[in-house]
DNA sequence: CTTTTGACAGCGT
DNA sequence: CACGCTGCCAAAA
């Protein structure tokens, strides 16, 4: 039934709710498969619909090129923000407060993302997956 | 098959 | 705090 990652990673983005956001990294480690670049690759080609702006950098900083657009969503949402020198209104330069707006997923959402993580694996399951024998660290 | 390419992460300067 | 470098890993060329 081949589920694409870029599937489960949209899969992964609709599941975080209004006012939460995970970084590329957290997604990747969720799936435990590929890296963040492959989660911003698949972002990058999200269909309108995606909650693009909930998957942002390890930093708390919004997509690349894409800072402008987000921060409606995130003042709608209430996403907890942090402005750069907070004095005055240097506005256009400002990040998410990770430690405040992480997704923390509960039992039940933790077993849907399991559930999509699952599905994934599934696809290099036995027999599609051929081993790496070539990162041997030698002697 | 090899090479290039990213909406990245982390560390050093 | 702003760059610059290196590591990363799957997909596309």
């Amino acid at each position: 039934m081949r589920e694409d990652f870029a599937e489960a990673v949209y899969e992964v983005a609709g599941a975080i709710p209004s006012g939460s956001v995970l970084s590329y990294g957290d997604i990747a480690e969720l799936l435990e498969t590929a890296g963040p670049r492959q989660v911003g690759a698949a972002m990058s080609r999200a269909v309108d619909g995606t909650p693009w702006w909930r998957v942002v950098r390890a930093g708390g900083l919004p997509p690349r090129g894409h800072s402008a657009r987000a921060m409606p969503f995130y003042t709608a949402e209430g996403t907890p923000l942090r402005f750069a020198g907070r004095r005055g209104g240097t506005e256009g330069s400002y990040s998410i407060s990770m430690a405040a707006a992480r997704w923390k997923p509960t039992e039940a959402q933790q077993a849907v993302l399991d559930d999509i993580r699952a599905r994934l694996a599934e696809v290099s399951g036995p027999g599609t997956k051929r081993s790496h024998p070539h990162d041997w660290v030698g002697p």
